[in-house]
DNA sequence: CGTCTTTGTCCTGGGTGTGGAGAAAGTTGG
DNA sequence: CCAACTTTCTCCACACCCAGGACAAAGACG
């Protein structure tokens, strides 16, 4: 099959290509009501639309009260491939055009088995999807990765917790091998833009998204655009000191906020309390499986386990207390919180909340919802998909 | 005199407005270099700018190798009006079109005499300057308020240094008294504005200035636009916890940076020392003016003292400690640091940086500035004069 | 003083968008 | 089933805008 060779022509196609993709089918004269073009303009535009192929005529609109109008839709056959690299694992997804995931795969794996390795899996994944009848081929492709990325050229650059990535040409290199358009950004960032396209976050304008997994991050989004910062570690909140001379990190500083709670820093908590008796829940799980993750904390405090509780609740103290320095200095309107740590859901989120709502001026949360991300694991695929469809859905 | 009535019409005139205002007189061939017009088209908004009277012919440019260039610049008799209300003091300036200080005045005043007051001093204060032959009437008018805004309709909410001003419809008020467009914002984002044009923020897109006056802000710049947030509280960091169960602060909670460190703290730690004998410079000072400033800790830091040493170095990490935080969130190109207290200057500084350098990771400070403002108090008023004429060089 | 470069002005031709007229397609109500 | 009204779509004429060429004016340079 031919892939999408088109590009919108002018910023009117762009913007009707990104209405279509956000609001679906839609007929022409649905379209006209939203960007402010003449019919004329709007019917030239449009017909060349589909003359390039990017959208297709899709049958007969209902009516409106009179002559019924014809339905636009982007072409169902374009597909764009989502890739988040975790920390410990990688998601793989194939989107239509509409950013809906069609198929997803999850498969464990250590980043730090370096570039070559992951790229070899994630090939393998995306071709198991298209083998499947999901997709014939990619129109795009985006990708994250758990570590700061100079945004232009799509590089890692010195990420504390990928050794060997640093410099890689990550969106080079898979373009060459999918052969289609690459873009590449902090998994945060297109977590960010996951739920702002299909999550809790749509039509906010200013809001931040903490991803708590094996590490802590943050994105941020300004005005509907995500802020990536002057070198593109703008959101890097794990290394923020929550305790002077407190634990020692794998940065080489003491105290930051990645060491006293994240996925790793509760998992060794879990097993020590486990180990000094303080939980038989959790002893009784460290027995079975030979080590802890979150996801046996949370288990065990749903079963009511004390020491449980109270690691969750002090992190979510460390965590608020984080996040109400950030919202006094951002005042965002929405805090999403998601990532591996979802699964201790309200328990967490009660703690944080408490901190926030107590520490911040009651101007900047007033009206501040704080909560979970409701799109968990795909968010990051969905938005890798957002990434590369507005880079493809914008004007040449 | 006729004031200013007409506004750029479209964005062309606009673009061409703000360079003549950010780089001086311009000759009609160097416009051209700049702005990526036809000729043609060039010559024609040019012209009806000067039918307008935005702009005036000024000469002949020296030539460039061939036909001198007939030069262009902004009508000299553009007035605007900038108007920096602190805590403790007011300041008003009068500028030309291209944000010269022309004029300048400064009273001590306490914002808390309540909006009534104020403005009376502040028409004073206008029209003193406009006596003294430096304006015949103002084309626009900035104003910043030391708290919360919400900026679209120039009104402060719930500011907590300035009771009696929480709904006061500053923008509309000051608008009828002088006549002319009025923008009302953040003292803070005003200095970040101020600093952004004519200081050591120039060609800078994202930076954080902090100002350390009675309280502590942060003006926030995102692309070379002010961020504001979501209610106008963003950059309110003056109430970010620094220290678990420390100070009572005003606004109600414990610990917070500016019940440690600020205008107002600072002088009270002095006045502290001197009187339980810590710091013989201090304490004479106390003995000859009564009470102790920011200024008085550093003329005695200045002269060896080393409880006053003190005070600035423990300030210093107090601020750097809030602001590694932030430059991890935020990853800025710079940070400015000024406000009453820049007088405590290098001491200042350098421990702001030690604790900047040392917590923050190094991707972000790699090449991070940090560096005291250079504009002092005329930061606040240039901004002001810039917020306006931003918003009277745009399309209407 | 002649030639070259730069700048400013005029003009024309092409392209583009607006809005009206009218046809096509439906709905609604009698 | 028909008439009147709505909505949608297409076609077209007109106005407008703008790019770029031609040319004149003004100065630099040798």
């Amino acid at each position: 099959m031919r892939r999408m060779t088109a590009r919108p022509a002018n910023a009117h196609q762009a913007r009707l290509l990104r209405l279509l993709r956000d609001g679906g089918p839609n007929s022409r004269a649905q379209l006209g009501d939203q960007v402010d073009l003449s019919r004329s303009k709007l019917a030239v535009e449009v017909d060349r639309l589909l003359e390039t192929g990017l959208v297709v005529a899709d049958g007969l609109a209902a009516s409106r009260g009179g002559r019924r109008s014809h339905n636009i839709r982007l072409a169902p056959e374009l597909r764009f491939l989502g890739v988040d690299i975790g920390a410990t694992s990688i998601d793989v997804a194939v989107t239509n055009a509409e950013l809906e995931v069609l198929g997803h795969l999850n498969q464990p794996m250590d980043v730090r088995e370096g570039p070559v390795a992951v790229f070899e899996q994630v090939l393998a994944m995306a071709a198991k999807l298209r083998a499947s009848g999901l997709a014939e081929g990619f129109d795009g492709a985006g990708i994250g990765v758990p570590g700061p990325v100079r945004f232009p050229e799509g590089v890692p650059v010195a990420p504390p917790i990928m050794p060997g990535w640093d410099g890689f040409p990550v969106r080079e290199a898979l373009s060459q091998d999918l052969g289609c358009p690459v873009m590449v950004d902090n998994d945060v960032n297109l977590m960010a833009m996951g739920e702002q396209h299909a999550g809790v976050a749509r039509s906010v304008g200013d809001f931040l998204c903490v991803k708590i997994g094996t590490g802590i991050g943050c994105g941020i989004v300004v005005g509907g655009e995500v802020y990536r910062g002057t070198t593109g570690s703008a959101g890097d909140i794990g290394h923020i000191q929550v305790e002077p001379d407190g634990r020692a990190c794998a940065c080489g500083n003491k105290g930051c906020l990645e060491a006293h709670f994240s996925g790793a820093a509760l998992a060794r908590d879990a097993e020590d309390a486990a180990r000094e008796g303080r939980s038989p829940e959790l002893a009784a799980r460290l027995e079975a499986a030979g080590r802890l993750t979150a996801a046996d904390v949370a288990a065990a405090a749903a079963a009511g386990d004390a020491a449980a509780l109270d690691l969750i609740r002090e992190g979510g103290n460390r965590v608020g207390q984080v996040i109400a320095g950030l919202v006094s200095f951002f005042n965002p309107g929405l805090v999403v919180i998601g990532g591996g740590v979802t699964g201790l859901g309200h328990n967490l989120l009660a703690s944080v909340r408490t901190q926030v709502y107590r520490q911040s001026l009651p101007l900047a949360t007033g009206n501040l919802p704080i909560v979970l991300g409701e799109l968990g694991p795909t968010a990051g695929v969905i938005g890798a998909a957002r990434l590369i469809s507005d880079h493809l859905f914008s004007p040449a």
